[in-house]
DNA sequence: CCTACCGATCGGTAGG
DNA sequence: CCTACCGATCGGTAGG
């Protein structure tokens, strides 16, 4: 079990003492067990579909009674959704810092792509994330109001991959449509999650360069030739 | 409900009374209801996942009481093998006709390619067709032993695009490694079932030639160029 | 966060 | 395939 995750855990982690929390009574303690009954409830989830898994199997994984989950989380389905807000902010966060590190607006297209292309591989297949891949794949289980807000995250998500395709259907390097490219190529890289063993092969940079090769085919790399190269860049 | 299904069905579906079947004694009616039965599972499971599935809803679904389905089935799981097993046969059977259609052998690889991504969708996003969507999300619950026969089929499945993809490799119409290709490929197609609806702007046609654009880039359609045009043929 | 508990539901079965 | 039923489990809560 790894404890190694940013999700969305307020800035307090370093200075409180070890083991369990001390109970004097002002303490609410807000921060450490809730994100231990998050990170068991990610990882059941995933492991084991949300509707498989019990409050107890959490609870359990995060040594406390059957009863405690719903101390830190009004019901199930709030925990679920809990694990996929998590989820969608890392990914938000790392995406944010793929597109400033090299998508710094007018540069190459496919070197963007390539950005989005590996936080996508980063946040989905990095160690102790199950939180995205739960998102993935069981919104199914969450009630109608919450399944919108995530919807509007994933959204949120995919419009920065919009003006890259764009760049790239410009270009040339994109034949198909944009709205279909980024449907397909994002279920091409969602798809990793089930199949996807890092001790079996490939690393994940093999991942991402098999995806850039697979989606933009011949002279991807190396060319500045076609004519509108330069379009008003927007900053 | 769509009650055309051709789910491995054996050939003896003509000839049969309309309405309840007869209750003669002799008569152990394997066919009918059971298809019943197994089609009301399938759609359960599609929409609400394995496990949030009650054996009730789908008795009710298929008409039945309560405990009936366990007078088709031995248990819930035996159900969820029975639909995956279902739905591989119709796909493999599709793929099947497919390949016989255009990729005779020597047609071009880039025109098999298609004939199995047509397949590929059809079978996917066919109305009805629940069964394949199920064996690909739900595969999670099942026992291990049955995984296994599963996991057979689908190998089974994908050795058939090995050859066309190292035909496209070899004539560089396919970058990136085979392999991984047809993982990223199948996962691109595959994820579609989460997204697509027909009745929202593109049909399942449209889907096969972004996917073929995407996936062969520039130059896919017209061109017997490269210099090993002809392999031997094996046949 | 634990103890103790409730009402509801679920997969499955006997016996016809 | 129906009737009637069982044992087990589950999400959730009161009350501290």
């Amino acid at each position: 079990m790894n404890n190694r995750f940013d999700t969305s855990a307020p800035d307090s982690e370093a200075k409180r003492p070890r083991g369990r929390p001390r109970k004097t009574v002002d303490e609410r303690d807000d921060g450490n067990r809730r994100q231990a009954v998050l990170a068991a409830a990610a990882q059941l989830f995933r492991q084991k579909g949300f509707s498989a898994t019990t409050t107890r199997d959490i609870a359990a994984a995060a040594g406390m009674q059957s009863g405690s989950p719903f101390y830190h989380f009004k019901s199930k389905e709030a925990l679920l959704f809990a694990v996929m807000e998590a989820g969608m902010h890392t990914a938000l966060a790392r995406q944010a810092a793929a597109v400033q590190a090299h998508g710094h607006a007018n540069a190459p297209a496919d070197q963007q792509l390539r950005q989005l292309v590996q936080a996508h591989f980063d946040v989905l297949l990095g160690p102790g994330n199950d939180f995205v891949p739960v998102m993935l794949y069981e919104s199914r289980s969450l009630p109608q109001r919450e399944r919108k807000l995530v919807a509007q995250l994933i959204s949120q998500y995919e419009a920065l991959w919009v003006p890259v395709l764009n760049g790239l259907h410009a270009s040339g390097q994109l034949r198909a449509p944009v709205g279909l490219s980024r449907l397909l190529m994002l279920g091409a890289l969602n798809w990793s999650v089930q199949w996807f063993d890092p001790q079996k092969g490939s690393s994940v940079n093999d991942l991402v360069d098999a995806a850039m090769a697979l989606f933009l085919g011949p002279s991807a790399t190396t060319h500045t030739l076609s004519g509108d190269a330069a379009r008003p860049s927007t900053e």
